[in-house]
DNA sequence: GGAAGGTCGAACCGACCGGTACCATCTCGA
DNA sequence: TCGAGATGGTACCGGTCGGTTCGACCTTCC
């Protein structure tokens, strides 16, 4: 990028975020400096710093729009499973393993970033972001008929978590969704006994 | 400590592993620094370099250390719930429930080790840490007869491993572990249909 | 044409990092 | 009594960090 050529200062500053998702998943918040993130970009740290404030306040729009796109994109493969709750359910396993499987995995972003910095404001992001899974869950269990769709929900919500972090520190691959589908269809079917949804 | 006070070399090493087990929990990896750490036990650099070799050597004890005490703990709790593996699975995770809702709980040290600093040596020690779980919960799950206990095993480690994130980022407490402990019962239970244990 | 504003590139700042070196001090065993 | 060894304290090193500032440049709009 040339130096004034700018044809919109919102171009440049999804630039900088995108360039931003990647490399500080990549590497972790701590293991890269601002001055790379520019480099890679190829922005200034003056650009940088007027669109975002501070390198919090980068981590900050990285973590709440990567928790939406996150989030969107399981209740659209949720969604195109048609309207079986297990069909749904076996469908994010499905998705979560195709995450999995890819090159780059390291885990859950939003969740890597809460341990990372344990503190606020990436904590809070993460509730945030768990809370967008436990909505999901808990419309699936509920169409499912179960008779705590709340409980189950949250019973998915950690099938979820613990199939990411073990995919990411022990299985390749994935081997630690297709696990953790199988153990939440015989959840869901436990829980609702019915064949047929409420409907 | 005074001076030259050194009773022990080895003594002064696991001065220095306890205090640095603490911090390293409490602010992360690269939260604290070797000076810092140094203060806080009472040491100088020159003897934490003498013992350690470097930072990451520090690391690397703390983390093998913790390890091994955490899993004899979790097989200790398993064993004393007696022979049915029922009450050993509930065990472990009443254990768990019992970690998570300890004051300064901050996740599983060895997976948030392996999240902070994502390449060696560190993730080897969370693969050995997660073959070691899955150790206990193989025997406990062919205990119970399950027709696949390695299979049963490992959707047992990532309800553990799950409950354990979302314990840390976003229930309070014990919730999690109890959730995650009637849906390993329910696993076992379908798992092993038969009510007598092998033997 | 000219002012305004977004941008790059680079220099710079203070703070902190991991790691090394040196020395005075203390304990212990010969 | 005296030397050997472990230690605490301190100063220091090169490097990197997040963040600020400044000047030159380019584009857009009036």
């Amino acid at each position: 990028m040339a130096k004034g050529t700018s044809l919109d200062p919102a171009r440049t500053r999804e630039a900088i975020l995108a360039s931003a998702t990647r490399l500080l998943y990549e590497r972790g918040l701590d293991g890269i400096g601002v001055a790379e993130l520019c480099a890679a970009v190829g922005a200034s740290k003056e650009t940088l710093y007027r669109h975002f404030g501070s390198k919090d306040g980068l981590v900050d729009a990285v973590l709440a729009a990567r928790s939406e796109r996150v989030a969107r994109w399981l209740a659209d493969a949720a969604e195109a499973a048609g309207p079986d709750p297990a069909a749904q359910l076996a469908a994010v396993f499905d998705a979560l393993g195709n995450w999995y499987a890819e090159p780059g995995f390291r885990g859950c972003a939003i969740v890597n970033a809460a341990t990372q910095h344990h503190g606020d404001p990436a904590r809070a992001v993460a509730v945030r972001h768990l809370d967008r899974y436990l909505d999901l869950l808990t419309r699936i269990a509920q169409q499912a008929g179960a008779a705590d769709p709340s409980g189950l929900a949250r019973q998915l919500l950690i099938l979820i978590e613990g199939a990411t972090v073990v995919a990411d520190h022990h299985e390749t691959g994935a081997a630690a969704a297709e696990y953790a589908k199988h153990a939440a269809l015989a959840l869901l079917a436990a829980a609702a006994p019915t064949e047929r949804t409420t409907r």
